[in-house]
DNA sequence: TGTAATGTGTAACTTTTGTTACGCTATTAC
DNA sequence: GTAATAGCGTAACAAAAGTTACACATTACA
């Protein structure tokens, strides 16, 4: 436990604080597809991220989906700190994008260690900026890209954060996180294929331009 | 001066920081259409509004804008309360909407205060909340509006932060904001006048329903 | 006062995206 | 094994947004 903790946030944190975390922090093993957090939610405890990616998604009033982005070892969701500190209700979704191990911390804890330890304020600020370059990064792509060129970064990130360049998922799954229909993914994937990016299959589909 | 701070931010602040404030900020007037913060500068003070309002846009590759938000009196910068605090480049630019009045806050100071002041860390901390909020917002009404509607709100947001529901902007700065072509704005502007929603003028509009 | 620059209206057309419809195949449930 | 369901391909069409072109009015200013 300690060990994994280490890997991950040593570098960031002091011995003092690591120790706490991993006495007052619960680890979670979380399936993907799991939803962890709902619009709507109040957040009592923040994650950790030690392993595995989280999908971050936003909803329209018809209850359409839209992706914003994924989160990575060693981040936490900002929208959680955001909310905690702030008391207030979540205004995301955030679902297991692949297995995933947390570390929850009581939202109590992370106001003490606020005033307490010089790193876990700088973690907590630099999240916050992380979290608002991947905001910012989120609209660009829908306000300055061709659905062709979303579709094929989306893909691309996919892989990455799967670690794999064969992403398991259908039309109909990109058409939702993408908040379009499955006929224009079809469409476009088709387009993507015949133009070498990718390999088309029943459920998956191969990355070949990375 | 003094008390025109007390006036925007005595709710929010103990007695000894407006005191700090006061004494280390310096107070600056800007002139409608000035610009603060480009993108790419390193940001070496933070701006608290005291009164007047501040576009914030985003650019892309090729030089296209898009509005984000506008931040009203007694907001700060959260991007630039990210960039002050993490050294980092600023990755939006910010226009004077309105004659505006700042008190400007060297980051020094910022840090210092975050260990300091209990109320300072709670400002710091609801303004990276809020601004997170408006980024989602933005992000809602690009994804989620077409493009008459998104017009339509975009007016409405501008005679609010101007107190003034007849608005003085060309066709093309619309289109600019909302990273369109004049054509199309002055298309769906022309329908918006049709439907009794605004009056169209030469250099200003004027917003019949608020 | 004439001329250039700016702002607006509108038509005609293209591209992109969204919708509806239907056929085919692989997988799953029973 | 068979029916039902899910996943995918594709055509035909509609709507939204972007582009090009041009006319005309107002304003700036040489």
């Amino acid at each position: 436990m300690l060990e994994e903790l280490k890997q991950q946030y040593g570098y960031l944190f002091e011995e003092d604080l690591l120790q706490e975390i991993n006495n007052v922090g619960t680890y979670k093993d979380i399936p993907e597809g799991f939803k962890l957090i709902e619009i709507g939610d109040y957040i009592k405890s923040m994650p950790l991220l030690v392993s595995g990616a989280i999908k971050i998604l936003r909803e329209d009033e018809e209850g359409d989906e839209l992706i914003l982005y994924f989160i990575e070892q060693g981040d936490t969701c900002a929208m959680t700190l955001s909310c905690c500190l702030g008391n207030a209700k979540s205004e995301i979704r955030a679902i297991a994008e692949t297995d995933t191990r947390l570390i929850m911390i009581p939202v109590t804890k992370m106001e003490e260690w606020l005033g307490k330890y010089k790193s876990w304020q700088k973690f907590v600020l630099q999240s916050y900026h992380n979290r608002m370059s991947e905001l910012l990064e989120a609209i660009d792509t829908i306000a300055f890209l061709k659905m062709d060129q979303r579709l094929f970064k989306y893909l691309k990130d996919k892989a990455m954060v799967n670690h794999n360049d064969v992403i398991h998922v259908t039309h109909q799954q990109i058409a939702s996180d993408l908040h379009t229909s499955r006929v224009v993914i079809s469409r476009l994937l088709k387009t993507l294929e015949i133009d070498g990016k990718i390999e088309l299959h029943r459920n998956n589909i191969k990355i070949l331009e990375l």
